[in-house]
DNA sequence: TGCGATGCTACGTCCGACGTAGCAACTTGG
DNA sequence: CCAAGTTGCTACGTCGGACGTAGCATCGCA
């Protein structure tokens, strides 16, 4: 069970920043909100800047230049292929799960 | 962030028993199986009685009469229906996501 | 000029994910 | 008929991620 998808398990909160991102760069207060209103739950610091750094470590997301106090990231090609790939599969896994239910 | 879905965090390993007991009652042995038919990975003993024992105290699941050396387990009303809710979220969830990524 | 929002760092706790070991019962085959 | 594999579970320990709290600096605004 290591390695839901080769690169290391993704959380929810890991998730949930990968599928901020691709809606365009953003820094992580940012990220923070739009986590808030896609979910209605805000991430707190610790959860949000931790994610962010096992992210950026494994580059699936990237920095670009500091402007100002925010540091943006966006994600790396690789960052994008893996949340695609990450994403099918989880959708897949509802589907069959809603069907299940529905069958039942 | 406390509570993705107010019961408790869905980790992937619970959601996937949940997902195993929408089919039909089972025992953890079973489950294994047919987790490792869904997703290609078997989870290890501590995972899947961890995960079944704090379902269990959740009451999303309960055990039926032990069988054999069996502890066959089945979905609670309560259970199902948290599962559906889980499962409309999280494809939602991925649906975003990709749309995002096609748009992108 | 004081207060809320912005944006992040630092730190600590808790608990779930995971692996390993172990063990009892059953079953297959050579 | 007994050795090896499968079934099915318990017990135990480690590690790391999720989360909350605190803190702090900057900015805008009433």
């Amino acid at each position: 069970m290591t390695g839901l998808s080769q690169l290391g398990r993704f959380s929810e909160p890991a998730l949930l920043i990968l599928i901020s991102l691709a809606e365009g760069a953003k820094h992580g207060y940012a990220m923070q909100e739009d986590i808030a209103a896609l979910t209605g739950e805000r991430p707190g610091p610790g959860t949000l800047y931790g994610a962010i750094r096992r992210l950026e470590e494994q580059r699936l997301i990237e920095q670009l230049p500091e402007e100002d106090r925010r540091k943006p990231y966006r994600l790396t090609d690789q960052g994008a292929q893996a949340l695609q790939a990450e994403l099918v599969r989880i959708r897949s896994m509802a589907s069959t799960g809603l069907r299940r239910l529905a069958t039942a």
